[in-house]
DNA sequence: ACAAAGATGTACT
DNA sequence: GTACATCTTTGTC
C-alpha cells in the first residue's frame, strides 16, 4: 500500500513536507527504514543554510526540490536533507533520525555497533549507516540509490523545538514519532 | 589571507 | 556534565 515519493511531493512548506515525512520509508542501496524525527529550515529562517543567499555549499536546495543536499557537520559526519520548495524559494528537511527496518547488518557494520537505537539516532549516524556521502548532494530522491516510500497508514506525529542550533531556537520545527525509541532526543 | 563557527557524536570524569 | 576531534564554509580584513 505504499507509493514512492515524486518531485511533487515536495513542492511546498518545508514545515508541512518535515511532518509528512514521518512514518516514510527511506532506503539506500536498499538499506534503510522508518523515517521517525526531522526537522525544517525554511528559506527566512536564521538557522538555515539558506539565509545567507545562494553558495556552493547549498546549491542544491535552491536547485529542484524532490533532491538531497548533503553537507559536511562539524568536519566529520555526512547529514542528508531532502530539498523542498515553498513559493519558488529553496528550503530543506533535516533527516534525523530513522527506525532501523533493512539492512541491519550492513548498517553494524558502517557503525561499529550492535544496538539498533545506536544505529540511526541523529543526523550523523543517519548519514554513516545509510552510506551518504557528498556524492549524493544534489542527487534525484526517486532514482538510485535511494528510494523513499510514502508512510503504509497514519502516524501520531509531536513536534518540538529543534536540537544544536543557536538561532531561532524558539519554534517547534522539529517532528517526531510519537513514542518512538528510534528519536535522537525525547520531544 | 585569516579567523570563527558549525543543523554532531563519542569518550571520559 | 564536559571536553574534544576535525575540516569546510563563510565572513572579514
Amino acid at each position: 500500500m505504499t507509493r514512492p515519493l515524486v518531485p511533487a511531493d515536495f513542492e511546498g512548506d518545508s514545515h508541512v513536507v518535515a511532518h509528512a515525512l514521518i512514518g516514510c520509508t527511506l532506503l539506500v542501496d536498499g538499506v534503510g527504514g522508518r523515517i521517525v524525527e526531522t526537522e525544517a529550515y525554511d528559506r527566512y529562517d536564521p538557522a538555515s543554510h539558506t539565509f545567507s543567499g545562494l553558495t556552493p555549499r547549498n546549491a542544491s536546495m535552491f536547485g529542484p526540490p524532490g533532491r538531497a543536499y548533503v553537507y559536511r557537520s562539524y568536519g566529520i559526519h555526512w547529514c542528508l536533507n531532502f530539498v523542498c520548495r515553498e513559493e519558488g524559494h529553496g528550503a530543506g528537511v533535516l533527516i534525523r533520525a530513522i527506525e532501523p527496518t533493512h539492512g541491519l547488518d550492513t548498517m553494524r557494520e558502517r557503525r561499529g555497533v550492535h544496538d539498533a537505537r545506536l544505529l540511526c539516532s541523529g543526523p550523523g549516524r543517519v548519514g554513516q549507516a545509510l552510506g551518504i556521502t557528498h556524492d549524493l548532494n544534489g542527487h534525484r530522491l526517486d532514482r538510485k540509490p535511494f528510494k523513499v516510500l510514502a508512510a503504509a497508514h497514519a502516524v501520531h506525529v509531536v513536534e518540538g523545538p529543534r536540537i544544536g542550533i543557536t538561532k531561532a531556537i524558539d519554534v517547534p520545527w522539529r517532528f517526531g514519532e510519537a513514542g518512538s525509541k528510534f528519536v535522537s532526543r525525547k520531544f
